[in-house]
DNA sequence: TATGAATGAGCGTTCATTCAT
DNA sequence: CATGAATGAACGCTCATTCAT
């Protein structure tokens, strides 16, 4: 992650995941801002509001991070590359078969929304917050990931595995449906996760026009 | 509308549709506000940006508007009422046949998303930083929105014209793929409305297991 | 001055004076920010500093001064180009003669030295703190003082009028004397300003080894 | 020296000259503070500006010095000691003739003021900023070195060695040619030393109105 | 109708400083 | 000797809002 150089020593960061947070300070700001950046958004939010959260001065903030701005760009980074990485785990371990593809992506998608529902939010909602810097940074990861499922739906369809007119609109109708989960879905609810996965698979076939 | 109170003379409104503009003032603070809100959100937009937008000074805006708060839920009251409003009327002019209703709402829903792009995404996005009052006093207008889908649905389910399982995931994601529509829609892109309500009928008719 | 179209409407301003006030507002607050750079710096001083002597709110000052950088490049730009006009005026009334031309710009300066002499001191101490902007802005105008004194003197040692070895020398400590005025003079003093200007022409002339 | 108590074991003092550094940090400290304070001012610089040019952490900084205004307080006085040693030598070595007397300060003036060109100026520009306690234990300091000047040009005056109508004047404008060599000389330039004091020496006569 | 002038509260950020280790 | 982590106060500036005219 190009942010990693950031990073004070003690903080450990993968691509595969979120930070691993060695200490209180800079993980209580981090998850703080997580918390307040999704209730109230990035500009409703004020850094004395994530410091009180967190538990810590105003200050101690500036001493983890640099800026407000890096703490959203910290987060939707982070949160970004779990998301691709994901993806691409789950399409590695399937054929080609375009049907078994978008079921991969299908469940790596709600897997995601669901576990990581507050960044899912944040990076949907304060997207537009980004300074010019960061939005471009991330900007190609974001294009791969749509890619990856353009690329599905457009083999199906040419394939005839998916007889759906419009694959575009198919993509962005199966796209809307899994990623508005992260809106509704309450963590304390009755939906297990393995049950919505195979709930929006069948939407998203359904979607794609998919004749077994 | 509750707000019918608030208007300065001259000021036209209906519960039918927006308010009809007469003299520069209001209309100009109302646009202003319509195209900053979207662009950078309520908490990234100041009033100043909104007065000089409208080319008018600050004060001018206090003529009109008592507070920034209430251009916001100006904005969105107006534009949900509308949508209901258009919601109603479609499925007026439909029989009970669940396929029908859920045709009409929509080309209903897909219309208002791209003839009302902006105030959707206002609507959809800055719905949180209404202020309890304002949010409740439309609570219950948006709950009946979601009902209407759901009595469609939930009909059509019941009498096996659609054979989806999960009725409630299917209303989520036809209300999903629909309500994205403003996000992606460029007005002076290629695909006509017309087209666009097809291809999103087709979506959501399969999204519910319609079977002809 | 390049700064003219920055002004409110209602404040004058020549190249010949300082700005005309109008108002309480933007006067009291460039008077408050003079005095309170002069006695602590640019940095020393805070803006909360300058709007309390001004006998105003903080933003008010923000009403009238775009910034806190402003103020000073506003300042130093006035009093520069009031000194420069001062030389230049004083110039015109004498003839060529080198003794005469020093005579006229030792009397210039020290005049303004006393009469201007907080920005003198501003204007020498705070110069660095301009940003580059402001700075080069003004740099041109500096050089252009500076040259008025060299052509003088190299015109008098080339004529014979001055004798001195190293014109540039004598420069600058002609100017180093007439400028240290403003540090320690004393308006409430017992020397007065002709008084003054004479004693200074002496000094400059026995510096310059001029030979009646 | 007033502060020798602060030092710490291993560090150095006598009034007749710098701290003698033995060891690094509080070497490398005072060093970083004096390019700084000069180049930006005292208000402008942060104590982490120095820190990081000398190459410590912060709280290495306050191991040396107990605050930012003693590290300001150290190096003038300092400074200021070396300048009174210098004159108070100079003096010595010459007899009660006022011309060699002004001779002689002139010199370890502007021996001065080239060699330690960069204490000059933070000692002229900064001294406001010295918190009262630490200005007054120099202020007599000052006044003495003003006296050494007085002394000699009044007694230059009484005698009829010097023949200006003004001793106090001349002084100031002496001093002030003298002091501003520290403004504008470059040591990288092609001006030397012995060349430079000579230059002044005849300017300080001149000023004075000495006849030989 | 509309404005110019002003305000108090709050913003993101940096400051000099402290302290346990 | 030296550091990393933290703090309270203050910084320059912008905010939504008010009010006399």
């Amino acid at each position: 992650m190009s942010t990693a150089s950031d990073l004070p020593p003690g903080a450990v960061h993968t691509r595969a995941g979120p930070v691993i947070p060695r200490g209180g300070g800079r993980d209580a700001i981090t998850g703080a801002a997580r918390e307040i950046f999704a209730e109230r958004g990035y500009h409703g939010t004020s850094i004395r509001d994530i410091a009180k959260r967190a538990g810590l001065s105003l200050s101690a903030m500036y001493y983890w991070h640099p800026s407000k701005q890096h703490l959203l760009a910290a987060l939707i980074e982070e949160s970004t590359y779990d998301y691709f990485h994901r993806c691409d785990e789950a399409l590695r371990e399937v054929g080609d078969d375009p049907a078994d593809r978008l079921r991969a992506l299908v469940r790596a998608t709600v897997e995601y929304r669901v576990q990581r529902r507050i960044e899912s939010n944040i990076g949907a909602q304060e997207w537009r917050n980004l300074e010019p810097d960061n939005r471009e940074r991330l900007a190609g990861l974001r294009r791969s990931a749509t890619q990856l499922w353009a690329d599905i739906i457009d083999d199906g369809a040419a394939r005839g595995t998916f007889r759906c007119a419009h694959p575009e609109d198919a993509r962005r109708s199966i796209v809307a449906a899994c990623n508005a989960i992260a809106q509704w879905y309450e963590p304390a609810g009755e939906i297990g996760l393995p049950d919505l996965v195979e709930r929006y698979t069948e939407i998203a076939l359904r979607i794609a026009d998919h004749r077994g």
